[in-house]
DNA sequence: CCTTGATCTCAAGTTCACTTTAGGTTGAAT
DNA sequence: ATTCAACCTAAAGTGAACTTGAGATCAAGG
């Protein structure tokens, strides 16, 4: 089936997992290229493929789609990525989920003094109300970032 | 300044952190209440700004308005919780802390893996195309919900 | 040739948790 | 009485990452 050497839209989506309007999206937002048949309808090379699992990947690891295509501008071309690049790459990732992990750690750690401590009026609470004029001597707050949600929009499969 | 017992869409927001609109958008969605004067204008119970703290704290914990919604419904009216109700709310949180840390934790052992083993194909990575033909059969795959983002739109102070 | 399924474009819709805008009202002090 | 900060409402906007819808076109089999 595969004798010619580019992908359809279809093929493209079975393979990657990814729905035909991402991979739309993701090209017009130049994350991945496509050539166009003389009907205009869209072909891939197969190395986009290679892209889409890369996206993924680090959209799992929580990078944002600008930061994908940063690091995807950063692997010249298409080739196939070296050992160096794997290794910048996932020294980057690295770092962010071990910044996240640590993030969470501290929240739950908090979460333990709370209670341990009895600590039940929440006014003065570390992960929570901060600028209570109140609570304004116990500084250090633990300020997280958004973190994840349940069920996020994002489907499987 | 407080000899009286209600307190005014300023005092609340200078003592919460939060800003107005946030205040106005969480009564209208139910998460607090508000009484008004006679000209119309917000007066709030001194009990709110516990439950806004509780919202921060919750939503830190990556809570979503709905949950915390369920959450807040739980405590009988206003009054201040009870060790068992801090216990109980704790305990979830907790656990969602913990899955989080853990899915995360998974995720970075994968990339030391795929380092480690020189997958560099990211071809039948675990952490990423799950989909292709070419990688169902190295099945178990390590699906993350979305993780968060850097500079999320969450403004401080 | 015809049908059917795959694909196309473009605009608009979705979700979440708010903020911003516009324009009008209140309430406390002077 | 006047002023002016503080407050009000309703509707629309934000951003991320896509999806959905409408309506048209393409490609391949029969």
């Amino acid at each position: 089936m595969d004798t010619h050497d580019l992908l359809t839209m279809g093929e493209v989506t079975r393979r990657s997992g990814y729905a035909a309007s991402a991979v739309r999206y993701y090209e017009s937002q130049g994350l991945i290229q496509a050539r166009r048949s003389a009907g205009g309808q869209r072909t891939f090379e197969r190395s986009v493929l290679r892209r889409l699992a890369f996206i993924r990947a680090a959209a799992n690891v929580g990078l944002s789609l600008d930061e994908i295509k940063a690091e995807l501008d950063c692997l010249p071309g298409d080739r196939t990525p070296t050992k160096a690049d794997w290794a910048r790459m996932s020294k980057h990732w690295r770092r962010r989920l071990e910044e996240q992990i640590h993030a969470l750690e501290r929240l739950r750690d908090n979460l333990d003094s709370c209670i341990g401590c009895g600590c039940l009026s929440l006014q003065r609470c570390r992960i929570s109300n901060p600028n209570d004029a109140a609570a304004a001597q116990s500084a250090g707050a633990a300020y997280l970032p958004k973190v994840l949600r349940r069920d996020p929009p994002r489907r499987r499969a």
